[in-house]
DNA sequence: CAGCATAATGTTAGCGCATACATTTTTACA
DNA sequence: TGTAAAAATGTATGCGCTAACATTATGCTG
């Protein structure tokens, strides 16, 4: 009751209407289609408009136009640099055509995800960008049921939904493998990431196996281990794996934050790098170049892929075809101290 | 009868009546106050509700009900760990109650900030979380006259426009600074952040420069250098301070970003940290333990400010009243090796 | 079983805007 | 100067839902 009698009615479009002496209807079109008014008509308007402080309200033209000018974004989580940049691109890209950006954080939980879709369809958003490409059976129906342009984002798969941009994590992981391979180190061991609902830690870590098989060497399930996506139990993995194996030569880590991780417990065990141990990372976040010694890294285009695809849904909300559905951005083997 | 054809229109709540020979009003109930519908009918609604996927919608009823689920949520970055950390907090929190998070990322701009909560207005948004305390006079006048509950975040200034949460970081600059000064490290140099539109940075600073002059040091400017919050421009900082002053004895830096360049910078020119040069950080990011040496850091609860803040737009949205308005969470010195 | 309380359901009227179409005014050219 | 076409503006309707109120059914007491 107090706020309410606080502010004041908002102003709506017939009271500019009124105060113009107009209908509604031409307070409408100064608002979407100035060049279709008259300039006089229209500097009234926009006069009346000003010094009233209108703001249209988004909910009823949504209503009324069926389009909320709403996108939803779900991410795994936000702590993640690839991930947070990706988000950035995003919303910039979006922004710049006025589309607001509707979050979802789901936990790595397909389930949560599933959830999260249902109420932003309820919400009516007219597009939807993704993370990854695992999801529920019951998702893919609703998403294509729904009808509106989705974009898959960080990893390729073999059939999206709609859109998708990014790279193939399972030749990135291979070909960083590869790299070991090539340096000579024997044996090399894994760091995972959990591979419950992330696409990501399965695929490279598939590019890992595959990368050794090819190599003429035997996958041996102890050189891989998993650790939730933190440095201290990158830490305690790495320490497993040099019981399992003591003669360990390299590391693959699933991303920079493990391979740190992993790097600071050979560090703090005196092993060194790369002389004894080389370590190799994974999304190129900036502490590999950084750190001491530097890490070989894969980079990828982070805020890129981001930007893309908002660029994509805007493309598509505005009535034109995207010609590439699926859009690689690549990656590139940063080799250093490391390796 | 039981599905919808292909390609047609969403089911609405006239549909859902229909369907079930009630009015859309005993729909409506069955909905939002399920124990205010008699049983036998509920479960006939309820099973045509299911059997025809029906989703509300939000947009509908947002215009009708004047409440949009939506909370605005607007930070000047996402990849810095407090801040996505806080997101995660406040996204979890919100959306047990059922609201959805729109984001807006202002890059450090307060107008770009200002534009962005005037659309976010139009948009009817429920309530805002904002990073920081300062804003444009026009952004603190748009808001109070919204009347909508609004916290600010991660720092706590004297004069909130609604409610605060986080802690002071003019305080706990000093306490670490102090906590250099005890040590007895001379001199002692800062790394901060551009300040520009950015208070955390600002009063940082302060707080450094506080603890300096009531130790009775002067406060040099020679001492104090910029960096842009990245482990690169860190090391560079470093350098250029050891250029002005060679006998420089401790750094504090703004973050663990910038304090973690500074160490890697020291050891790539094999400065023994800290038997020649003591580094303390701030924020706590999880290198800050991990790394070797580990760094002294200032832990502060970041997703419990999200949490928080969330939780006090949920209690305030339920019309509950929020007796704590500005809600101190402090902060913890963690000293480790590097001092 | 009257009579009133309470539960269960229906009716009506918008929310603020956009769309389709109708109407009026202006322009252009013979 | 007439008339068709185009430009400028207005009218009517409804998007899908909720809120306030009106109505009807049901339960309960003495």
């Amino acid at each position: 009751m107090t706020t309410e009698s606080l502010a004041s009615k908002r102003t709506r479009l017939v009271d500019i209407a009124g105060a113009a002496g107009v209908s509604t209807m031409t307070v409408a079109r100064v608002l979407r289609h100035p060049e279709k008014v008259a300039a006089g008509t229209r500097q009234r308007v926009e006069a009346v408009l000003r010094d009233t402080g209108y703001t249209p309200d988004l909910m009823a033209r949504g209503l009324a136009s069926k389009r909320s000018g709403l996108v939803a974004v779900i991410v795994p989580v936000l702590t993640n640099s690839l991930i947070a940049e990706i988000v950035q691109g995003l919303s910039h890209a979006l922004a710049k055509d006025g589309y607001h950006v509707v979050l979802g954080v789901s936990d790595f939980d397909i389930l949560e995800e599933e959830q999260m879709i249902r109420t932003f369809l309820s919400r009516r958003v007219d597009a939807m960008y993704l993370s990854g490409v695992v999801r529920s059976s019951e998702t893919r129906r609703m998403l294509v049921h729904a009808g509106i342009p989705i974009v898959e984002g960080a990893n390729l798969g073999d059939n999206p939904i709609d859109m998708a941009v990014g790279f193939s994590n399972l030749e990135a992981a291979y070909e960083t493998t590869r790299h070991l391979i090539d340096r000579g180190y024997e044996p090399i061991g894994y760091i995972g990431a959990p591979p419950r609902d992330n696409d990501r830690a399965r695929d490279r870590r598939r590019g890992y196996e595959a990368a050794m098989l090819d190599a003429g060497r035997v996958s041996d399930p102890a050189l891989c281990i998993e650790a939730t996506l933190d440095l201290s139990d990158a830490a305690r993995a790495m320490v497993e794996l040099l019981q399992r194996t003591p003669n360990l030569r390299a590391v693959f880590c699933y991303n920079d934050v493990l391979a740190a991780g992993a790097a600071f417990e050979c560090q703090r065990r005196g092993i060194a790098i790369p002389a004894q141990m080389a370590i190799a990372g994974y999304d190129d976040f900036e502490i590999a170049a950084q750190m001491v010694p530097a890490l070989t890294s894969l980079r990828v285009p982070r805020y890129e892929i981001g930007r893309r695809a908002g660029e994509m849904i805007c493309k598509r909300l505005a009535g034109e075809a995207v010609d590439e559905k699926i859009v690689n951005t690549g990656y590139q083997l940063m080799v250093r101290d490391s390796t």
